[in-house]
DNA sequence: TAATGTTCGTGATAACTTCTAACCGAAGTG
DNA sequence: CACTTCGGTTAGAAGTTATCACGAACATTA
């Protein structure tokens, strides 16, 4: 009776060919993008004949949807292990824009051009939720700004009965507006950069984004 | 008389078939993403069977950037739209807020996920310098702030060398690094929200974006 | 050990897709 | 009127996702 058997040998090679699909997935789509991902190029390359894949995945969007899954995760951990190094909002910039150079697709499947009908499973927001925690955190460890006027200050009255996201963070609403920013500006330099929209401008983006950061920083 | 004549019969069949061809392709990637378009879709819809298309288009990728072009150009004329009206970097920033959201896979033809291969014609990166050349004249037209140090001062010294993309332009690096500041911060903040990925956090991703906007004029 | 599942991979097949090739009729041109 | 060009058709090749039925290998149970 399979009782504390944690993986049986053939749970065990289930896991791996698992694995080796979605290794072949990933190669694929760094090098042709996610649109271009075809499960019948993945099964000729290990050797496999066409439907023999679909013991491992439902089809094609499931497939890319642990992809998906994978890739939060992935940022996820990057973000956490940053911050379990001591990073504060600095060091947590830094590990963000290492691990979205370290592969692009990877990025874009998060942050990319959203399928119009796509919602994606309540465990993956749950993902996302805890990148904004680090987040959050860090920036509520920061020195709190003066009180602001204006459209900030409109955002800062609006965060404070609309912070649902925020969770009961101990966090006052220039923290979470910080947040936001950091997560929006950044996203915005990134996603230019890694799209090539600053390709055959001839600056240097890496200088963008420290500026950025610092103006982020600073007030 | 029109000896003037530009245009034949045929002629004005001819790009009144391709129009109507590209206004299904546009209804076709609004509900379901830029990837899922089909010219037999397109073909059926029209009342004409399949490789007809040929005619107009030499294939999916033709028409695919076709549509980027006629994005990249939309975009263009919203932005010189507003500059010839009198507006400043305000002005411009709703522009383009109101221009992405009138059509946000429009925006992701332009802003969104790339396909590692794909590189756009010369005459769209001469649109692109267009938006760009409007951007910088409004962020010339500002009082310049103050001389900067730490992270900014070093990219204003870059951008002082590495200017290309800003043309002839009689702008001083402050102006510049505060254009490509005006890109990237709008578009992080754009492309979070049409994609999707504030929906759920309960905040209103205006009040983020105009207190983006503000910060970007303080300073 | 023997019988009985359960799982994995296969080939065949259906319904798509893009795209090429050959053909035919109608429209414009000399 | 003759002739060419252009637009549309059907047929077909080469892909794709996905389902199905079958056989073989494995695991479990009697």
């Amino acid at each position: 009776m399979p009782e504390a058997r944690t993986s049986t040998p053939r749970e065990r090679y289930r896991t791996q060919v698992r694995a080796e699909i979605k290794e072949h997935a990933w190669e694929q789509i760094a090098t042709a993008g996610a649109s271009a991902l075809s499960l019948n190029a993945i099964a000729k390359r290990m050797g496999m004949s066409g439907p023999a894949l679909y013991r491992y995945f439902d089809g094609r969007d499931e497939l890319i949807t642990e992809l998906i899954r994978d890739a939060y995760r992935s940022q996820a951990d990057a973000f956490r292990a940053a911050a379990g190094a001591g990073a504060d909002l600095t060091g947590l910039a830094h590990a963000l824009r290492a691990w979205a150079l370290d592969d692009p697709q990877r990025y874009f499947l998060i942050f990319g051009t959203p399928v119009p009908g796509y919602r994606a499973p309540d465990d993956i927001t749950e993902i996302a939720a805890e990148t904004m925690a680090v987040i959050v955190d860090a920036c509520a460890a920061l020195p709190p700004g003066p009180a602001l006027e204006g459209a900030a200050g409109a955002f800062d009255t609006h965060l404070e009965t609309h912070r649902r996201w925020a969770g009961d963070r101990p966090a006052p609403p220039a923290a979470l507006r910080r947040a936001l920013s950091f997560w929006s500006r950044l996203h915005g330099v990134l996603s230019l950069e890694l799209a090539g929209q600053f390709t055959g401008m001839g600056f240097d983006p890496a200088l963008l984004f420290a500026a950025e950061l610092e103006d982020l920083l600073g007030p």
